[in-house]
RNA sequence: GGAGAGGUGCCCGAGUGGCUAAAGGGGACGGACUGUAAAUCCGUUGGCUUCGCCUACGCUGGUUCGAAUCCAGCCCUCUCCA
């Protein structure tokens, strides 16, 4: 099965990260000497990275762990600036320097928790591109980088391409995207003798593009390897919640939540998720793949405590693997759910059922509280509510709390104070 | 700058004066069935102090008893031409 000389494409391979390489021949005789050294970068575009991030976090962790390299993490200070077109329909939004220096800061924690950073030659460094994508000057830059691109060629990346063929409007400054993602490929070269840009499929043309301008401008040799871009078993984009998006700052996506996302797997995509999203041995996976029926919810539970571990440290993932427990399988109150608070006089005073579920965050609005009480989707401690006018009361309070739920899954713990 | 096409709810998309809170589809949410899965079936999908009221079809005005639908101006997108 080893196909390749280096643990790291071997592990890369057999785990299923690998869409494209440019060179895994030559690569592969990098990583064997230990003298890889690869980036990858991360728009500043929101305060938290999300699932979709994770292959690629993953893959740093990787290099790391095989002692085949060092990985570097970019953040896009500078690129975030201008945007990237890549498999977007329509223009992004130009966000403030503001926003995006306040995303990237938000952001740089997550790195600490699957990378080891250091000056060593296997530890991670952490990078921001405006460092030096701020400081060119458009004649020089012209001159010195943009004579080695063909207007031609750009045309036809996809990331180009299917805007013009969608008759959606591209405008110049995303047009310059592949450009600056070229030129942070050689700046890094230069700097940090970075060779190895990582990304998903979707930054394939941009990666090569790198290369390419490497290349013309006496770099050493550049390599580009791509992870795939992942969906579920049943087709759909990966990284939705009833929440929202699958964030990985515990502010913005608690950790129960996160490990509940990866506890509703499909069937289908469990084998694949351990490999991809844990660092289990591969014979310890191939046993929890076999699982069968109803077991492989025994598979399901080692993947959101494996996975949760990895970002949130293990003994919060177990903390919400007991929370599940106890909700789910003894329906019993498990004092972990997310809670609120309200002054323990709105109850005494009776509060409305529909006020409390939006106060709760469970439904956006009174309107939509009514819907689901007409659908039989609200329950208060577990009794379906069947009126919408009824009240909460002193009464309502077991054990300190109120427990309102939408749907069997989402539960929020409504608790009076003085 | 000129000619043409177009801007509808989360998204796509129908609708060319009242029966339109706006067809249909997607997505999302809920219910049933299960295994906290998938598939399937059913329901819901603007807001509120909900048997009523308010807000909504790019923006601003106008015509009309009545406008997403007609008129005027403006903004934006696309195509062709200069």
């Amino acid at each position: 099965m080893s196909t390749h000389k280096s643990d790291f494409l071997n592990v890369l391979a057999e785990r299923g990260y690998i869409h494209q390489c440019s060179d895994s021949v030559g690569l592969d005789a990098l990583a064997a000497r230990g003298e890889i050294v690869c980036y990858v970068g991360y728009d500043c575009t929101a305060p938290s990275l999300h699932i979709g991030h994770l292959l690629s976090i993953m893959m740093l962790h990787w290099l790391q762990r095989t002692g085949s390299g060092k990985p570097i993490s970019l953040m896009g200070g500078g690129t975030t600036r201008v945007g990237d077109p890549s498999g977007r329909d329509a223009t992004r939004q130009i966000l403030s320097i503001e926003t995006i220096d306040a995303n990237k800061e938000s952001i740089k924690s997550t790195f600490s928790r699957f990378l080891t950073f250091g000056p060593g030659a296997t530890e991670a460094t952490m990078v921001d591109n405006a460092e030096w994508l701020t400081r060119l000057n458009y004649i020089e830059m012209l001159r010195d980088v943009g004579r080695h691109f063909s207007i031609n060629r750009m045309l036809t990346m996809d990331s180009v391409k299917l805007r013009l063929e969608r008759e959606q409007e591209l405008s110049f400054i995303e047009f310059n995207y592949m450009i600056l993602q070229a030129y942070d490929f050689t700046e890094l070269a230069r700097r940090y003798r970075c060779n190895l840009q990582m990304g998903g499929s979707d930054q394939w043309g941009n990666i090569v593009t790198g290369i390419d301008l490497g290349r013309r401008m006496g770099t050493h040799q550049l390599y580009a390897l791509t992870c795939p871009l992942l969906t579920t078993a049943s087709g759909a984009k990966m990284g939705k919640t009833a929440v929202g998006a699958v964030w990985l700052n515990e502010d913005m996506l608690s950790v129960y939540d996160y490990w509940q996302y990866w506890r509703n797997t499909e069937d289908a995509d469990v084998g694949r998720f351990l490999r991809l999203f844990t660092t289990l041995p591969m014979d310890e996976i191939a046993r929890l793949e076999r699982l069968g029926g109803a077991e492989i919810n025994e598979a399901k539970k080692v993947l959101a405590t494996e996975a949760t571990a990895l970002l949130h440290g293990r003994e919060k993932a177990e903390a919400a693997a007991e929370t599940a427990r106890k909700t789910f399988e003894e329906g019993a109150l498990a004092a972990d759910l997310p809670t609120i608070e309200v002054p323990e006089s709105d109850i005494r005073n009776e509060l409305g059922i529909l006020t409390a579920f939006v106060t709760a965050g469970l439904v956006k609005s009174t309107s939509e509280a009514r819907r689901q009480i007409q659908g039989g989707g609200l329950r208060v401690n577990d009794e379906p509510v069947k009126d919408d006018k009824a009240k909460l009361r002193l009464g309502d309070v077991k054990d300190g709390v109120i427990k309102l739920s939408l749907g069997r899954k989402k539960h929020v713990l409504m608790k009076p104070v003085q």
